[in-house]
DNA sequence: CCTGTTTTGGAACGATCAGTCTACTTAAAA
DNA sequence: TTTTAAGTAGACTGATCGTTCCAAAACAGG
């Protein structure tokens, strides 16, 4: 029944904020201090919304997952032939590398690769996704092979997995500052196998 | 003239238990405890070895970089038709694959993805690698095209990040703990452009 | 044996870490 | 206006960080 201050910060803002200071530096490297400034929010105000900085690194992780995911969902599951739903996607890809920013690498990525490895909250978010978004990627190859649009010398699984680690490849690249245009056709090389 | 105490390690073997370290946890949450109990080498002799803690990685990086573009240059510098060049490549891959364990990423990667980033040696030393083997590649492309035995479709330069960027991230996936089994389809999807 | 030079063990340093405590401010409810 | 729960500011804590200092130990030349 009682509603005293109000909070000087908003709350998605915030974790928006904090999700780009752990894609620059990665967990380790960041420290609450890097997160008080980088977010404006005070200290104990972090404490009160988040929890502590392991919390919040998931809480970013998360926004950072739902994201990818929407995204990919999106195009992934239109009606349309197979190979045109590659196509965008693929206009997608190119899309996010041109608007890709180095200095902020993928928060998925630095998981795997940094200390949140051995965690396991970070891990079931982390295969939460990839098996996700194979999923989808999955149905839209089988959809292809029996349509006749792609090639079925591969099961949908390893094309799949060979084209999800292109990405990544590409993203890892981009974050090491290769230039776009030198990416671009490494995108079309990726897709060579499916459209 | 004089010789006095005489060290109780040996370099290359303490440098090797370091990189191990910096592989598993990466360079932040790598502490300098942790580098004297992995190596056991005492601490100060660490410093005097190896300098501080940054010039240690950057040790390690390189010896890290010596070993895997020496493995690459032994196979793609040989003298034969390119798809026998690029066929034992794969084999190289796959082998590496087989052996890889989860628990330690491949530095490089490490590096780029996580703090070390913007450190302009770490760079160097990373761009050096790239530059060094995506020489290599080309090379072999450019043969291979020559005789006619890669597609002429794309580049070499473009056929090379492809081709690297696909690699990179099944080294990413299999530090996630995907299956070896899974992967290897994914490999021979990435050289499907080349062979 | 000594003497000189280097490594080694471990204590110690200031800085910074993640996280907490307390006092002060705010604004809605009474 | 008074009351009261929540937000905020910033000092503070013990632990740990990277690094250094210093004295003991070890070993080659004299």
């Amino acid at each position: 029944k009682l509603m005293p201050r109000t909070k000087e910060f908003d709350r998605t803002e915030a974790l928006h904020m904090a999700l780009e200071t752990f894609q620059g530096k990665g967990y380790a490297a960041t420290s609450i201090q890097d997160l008080v400034d980088a977010t404006g929010v005070n200290r104990q105000s972090l404490y009160n919304e988040f929890g502590d900085k392991r919390q919040l690194y998931l809480r970013s992780l998360e926004a950072y997952c739902a994201i990818y995911k929407e995204g990919s969902r999106a195009i992934l599951t239109l009606n349309e032939p197979a190979r045109e739903v590659l196509a965008k996607y693929k206009d997608y890809c190119r899309q996010n590398l041109l608007n890709s920013d180095p200095s902020k690498g993928c928060l998925v990525i630095g998981s795997i690769m940094g200390a949140a490895h051995s965690d396991p909250e970070v891990r079931a978010v982390i295969d939460r996704l990839f098996a996700d978004k194979n999923a989808l990627v999955v149905a839209v190859i089988k959809r292809g092979q029996k349509a006749g649009e792609i090639d079925r010398k591969h099961t949908p699984q390893a094309l799949a997995q060979g084209f999800q680690a292109a990405i990544v490849g590409i993203m890892v690249m981009a974050r090491n500052g290769a230039k776009p245009e030198s990416l671009l056709p490494a995108i079309d090389v990726a897709f060579e196998g499916l459209v």
